[in-house]
Order: structure tokens, then C-alpha cells, then sequence
RNA sequence: CGGGGCGUAGCUCAGCUUGGUAGAGCGCUUCGUUUGGGACGAAGAAGUCGCUGGUUCAAGUCCAGUCGCCCCGACCA
């Protein structure tokens, strides 16, 4: 044994370095619940399966709203709004929705003293009651497309659920958009597919697969789905964001009709797709450590948090703080100095367990000099480069660049991560055996067929996440053995 | 929905086996001293023991029911 570890051994138990929260390996879930309530990103609600999002968490919601926003106006799209309920015959129209939902949707059969002639459901997703309003404003070919997108909440009656990951109510976003034709509805649908593994994984840091679902893990009443998904730490895999080709499955449902140039009349093409905020429990799960959560600068409500360090009468350090604070601020950064009555150790843990990307100290040493010290969120203590000086006239170019590369570096460990967990196998004892034990994305030349996908289920709990198109031509499906059509990623699922 | 666990102060929990005046640590409030990795002292406030019913002279403790939460599975666009 070396010297130095027989030291350290000997030296007595610390205090453990963060209170309240267990540690990640061990037991994400655990972690996760813990880091979610700590950090006040939510807050359980006196009402079964529902969480009151607090303003650190609701902060989050709005920088995914901004970035996602931005990126659909960008691609044509416009903001709209439509009822929370939708009544029950017209909910009833397409079949294969009907079923998919019905075992999760919440009924509204009172108002005041009056029982409901007809029940009203509360939204699970709104295809049917935006679809009924898309009948009525297309007419003609010169009315398409019709690219709308909301931003709502949905209730689904969930069994099980948890922060962020499965709520009964929870915000997203849908747009919901009508063409003139099967291939512009295709090229809409896989643009926002584009859309969403952009803002995982350019914004949130969040490395995803991107592909079309298998038949059985599609959207009820959709003839294609595409998702995004991502690698939890515990092997599992999370989809973060979905994409649905309607086809005229709706429109015929909803009698979405329009004349075309040719005279006919014709039911248009209809997509819809969405993001949650699932996507921030992905976000907390894929990059947070011990010591609570790690947020991408993108996404993080404070970039850069001030600790200013004061002597006994001497209020000069906080004084600096708020004048560079202020400065920092015209310059279009979040930043916040933290002036309350606690030790600047307190601080550290603070915020450290609360993600934010940027620490900087100023305390007598750095006054001295005229410089600040900036600790990055990244990086271990210690580490080369996580913590550095720089001078105060400094700070307002030098940030942008050490956010730019503390997102850079979170994406690139959770990049590093997903490549070393993503497994092509060819053998089917040990494609089922990956599958099992939850080793990662088991990427896998398949058939695609139903029945074979159900098998693997049984045996292994794992279900096709997203495919590809297939890699090596003739290849046989690794888990039958009959030809395989695609390539898939299989791994369990939240 | 199945299996397991848990509801006692804001938080983490002890007390329950063997019924007898509600406890600890942390946090919180006030004052003072402090502040470069979760400070220290003094004083103080704070709980219808998840809820309902039962047994009993007496229930946090025993019994029944019920609600809620957590974990594992099933289910889950």
C-alpha cells in the first residue's frame, strides 16, 4: 500500500462532501428524485401523480421553450392555442387513437350542479380537436400548409409516475400540421425530427439516436413515428421527442378535405410531433454527478453564479460583485450574486447541486489583483482547468467562451458515454444477454417482423427503440434469424 | 394492476415488540462573533403521530378499513 493512501486512510472520515443527496451509481433512481426535489426544480402536489414545477424548474421549461420556439418559427411554423376538452364523439372518430389513449384518459362528467349530457375528455394529446378545427379553416390547395404548433399541458392517467419522466399532467409542446401531399407531410415530419435531435443534443447536450419506431411502438392512427432517443446512466433508454406521419388516417377520420389544383377534392396529409419536459429529466439523468445536477449553460436558468467572500466589515467584495454582476447582465448573461448570510462553502455545495455551470469568487485575494476566480461545473476539483483567474475587465469576453466549452465538454462526456454503450452485436445469446442486464443501445441487424420483436420482449424486457436503414446487405436478423430489412437499437425503456 | 417498503416537527428518523404526559439531529427565528469547501455560541418557536372507525380507564403504539408516497415488475404515442 503507498504512502499516500495509507495516509488518507488514516485520516479521519470527513463530513461527506454533499448532504441529502445518495450517490448516482448506486441508485439513479434514488439520486434522481433526491436531486429533483433538492435543487427545487419541482415540488410534490397534494394531488396523486402530479408536481408543482417550482421557478428553478420552471426557469428550465422556459430556456427549452426558447430554444425549441426559436427553431420552429425558424422552420415556418406559428404559436396557437385550443381547448383543454374535447368531447367524447369526436374523440371517438379514429379508431386506432381511440384505443391507444382510452386507458389513460381523465373524463369531465360535471359542471357546477349539472351531470353532462356528454362527457368531456381532457386532452391526452390534441390531434382530435385540432384536427376538427383544421376541417373547417381548409378549403382550398392555397390554405396549405397549415403549420401550427402549441405549447400545453396533457393529463394521461399514468399508473406509475415520477418528476419530469412520467407525470399524469405535463407540459409540451405539439404542432400539428396539414400538406397537400404524402411526401411534403413525410419531408415536415422528418424536418422536425431534425429539429428535436438538434435541440437534444446542440442545446441540452444530450447525444440521441434519431429513427422510424417498429410498427408496434408507433403512434395509434400514425403510418410512420420517428423518435429521438437518448441513454440513461442505468442503461435504460429514454424517448425524448416523437414525430408522427398522420398520413390522411386523420383527415379521413376528421374530413379534412381540400381542392386540389386539379379540381378534386382530396383529404390533405397531416403530422404531428412533440417534446415534454421528459426531455429535462433525460437532461438531469445524462449529465448530473454526486455532487447533484450539471446544467448546460444552454439550458441553465444562471450561467454564472458570484460568491463574493467578505471579511469582518468589509462589504467591498460584495459591493465588486454586484458592479460586475450588473455588467455581465448588459452584456446578455444570467447571473446571479449570492449576498446571503452563509459560509462560502455553503455556497459552493449550494450550487453546485443546483447545476449551475459557472462559479465565480471574489474575495480578498481576488480584489487584490483584480481578478476573479471562475470554477467550472464540469470538471473535478482539481482537474486541469477547472478553476482559473480571470481579470475583471476580463470576465465579459472570457465567459462566453468558457459557457461555450463547459457545453461543449458535457455533451462531449455524455457523447463519450453513449458511444461506449452501444453495442452492434451479431450473435443472439449475446444480443439477448446485452438486452437483459441493461447494457446499453443493442444495435442489431432485425427484420423487423412483430413477432419477433414480442420474443425478445418476453425474454429480455427490451423493445426496438429507433431504426436505421439496414447496414450490411443480406444480413440475417440476429435475434431469428430470418433476413433482416433494418438495422434497430433494442435496450429497455422508461 | 401484481410484489415489497413507508407515512411521527420544514427534512432525515427514533419511539411501536411489552398501551400510561411527544423525542433527537439537521433546518427555522432572534442576537452576537464569523466567512477562500456545507462556521460557532446563546436564547427561542415548531407535531390534531396520514385519515376514519374499533378495542381499552387510557392508543403514536393493538385491530379493521381507507388515502397517499417510494422501490421492483406489468402497462405506458
Amino acid at each position: 500500500m503507498s504512502e499516500t493512501v495509507r495516509a488518507a486512510s488514516e485520516t479521519p472520515e470527513k463530513e461527506p462532501l454533499v448532504k441529502d443527496i445518495p450517490p448516482k451509481a448506486p441508485d439513479l433512481s434514488a439520486w434522481y428524485t433526491a436531486v429533483c426535489l433538492k435543487a427545487e426544480l419541482v415540488s410534490y402536489a397534494p394531488v396523486r401523480g402530479c408536481v408543482v414545477l417550482r421557478p428553478y424548474g420552471f426557469a428550465l421549461w422556459e430556456n427549452l421553450q426558447r430554444h425549441l420556439d426559436e427553431r420552429f418559427k425558424a422552420t415556418g411554423h406559428e404559436n396557437a392555442y385550443f381547448p383543454l376538452l374535447i368531447p367524447e364523439h369526436l374523440l371517438t372518430k379514429e379508431a386506432e387513437h381511440v384505443e391507444g389513449f382510452a386507458p389513460e384518459v381523465a373524463w369531465v362528467t360535471e359542471g357546477g350542479q349539472e351531470k353532462l349530457e356528454e362527457r368531456l375528455a381532457i386532452r391526452p394529446t390534441s390531434e382530435v380537436i385540432i384536427g376538427v378545427m383544421y376541417a373547417k379553416w381548409i378549403q382550398s390547395h392555397r390554405d396549405l400548409p397549415v403549420l401550427i404548433n402549441q405549447w400545453a399541458n396533457v393529463l394521461r392517467w399514468e399508473k406509475a409516475t415520477r418528476p419530469f419522466l412520467r407525470t399524469m399532467e405535463f407540459l409540451w409542446q405539439e404542432g400539428h400540421t396539414a400538406h397537400a401531399s404524402a411526401k411534403e407531410a413525410r419531408e415536415e415530419t422528418e424536418r422536425m425530427l431534425a429539429v428535436y435531435r438538434d435541440f437534444a443534443e446542440n442545446v441540452a447536450a444530450v447525444p440521441v439516436y434519431a429513427g422510424a419506431k417498429s410498427a408496434s411502438e408507433r403512434f395509434p392512427g400514425a403510418v410512420e413515428t420517428y423518435s429521438i432517443e437518448a441513454l440513461m446512466p442505468d442503461g435504460k433508454a429514454l424517448q425524448s421527442a416523437t414525430s408522427h406521419d398522420l398520413g390522411q388516417n386523420f383527415s379521413k377520420a376528421y374530413d379534412i378535405t381540400f381542392v386540389d389544383t386539379d379540381q378534386q377534392i382530396k383529404h390533405v396529409y397531416t403530422t404531428s410531433w412533440g417534446m415534454s419536459w421528459r426531455m429535462l429529466g433525460g437532461m438531469i439523468m445524462v449529465h448530473g454527478d454526486d455532487r447533484g445536477l450539471r446544467i448546460p449553460p444552454k439550458m441553465a436558468p444562471i450561467e454564472a453564479v458570484f460568491v463574493p467572500i467578505v471579511r469582518a466589515n468589509d462589504s467591498s467584495a460584495v459591493e465588486k460583485s454586484h458592479e460586475l454582476a450588473s455588467a455581465l447582465r448588459s452584456q446578455g448573461y444570467r447571473v446571479r450574486v449570492d449576498d446571503r448570510d452563509q459560509t462560502p462553502g455553503w455556497k459552493y455545495a449550494e450550487w453546485e447541486m443546483r447545476g449551475v455551470p459557472l462559479r465565480i469568487e471574489i474575495g480578498p485575494r481576488d480584489l487584490e489583483s483584480g481578478t476573479a476566480t471562475v470554477v467550472r461545473r464540469d470538471k473535478e476539483k482539481g482537474q486541469e482547468g477547472a478553476k482559473v483567474s480571470v481579470a475583471f475587465d476580463a470576465l465579459g469576453s472570457r465567459l462566453r467562451a468558457l459557457l461555450d466549452d463547459v457545453q461543449r465538454s458535457l455533451f462531449e462526456q455524455a457523447k463519450t458515454f453513449l458511444d461506449s454503450h452501444t453495442f452492434a452485436v451479431t450473435n443472439r445469446e449475446e444480443f439477448l444477454e446485452k438486452c437483459r442486464s441493461r447494457a446499453g443501445m443493442i444495435d442489431i441487424a432485425w427484420c423487423g417482423r412483430p413477432e419477433c420483436e414480442a420474443e425478445i420482449k418476453a425474454a429480455t424486457s427490451a423493445t426496438t427503440r429507433n431504426m436505421r436503414p439496414l447496414q450490411h446487405a443480406g444480413a440475417k436478423c440476429v435475434a431469428c434469424g430470418e433476413l433482416a430489412k433494418v438495422n434497430a437499437y433494442f435496450a429497455q425503456s422508461y
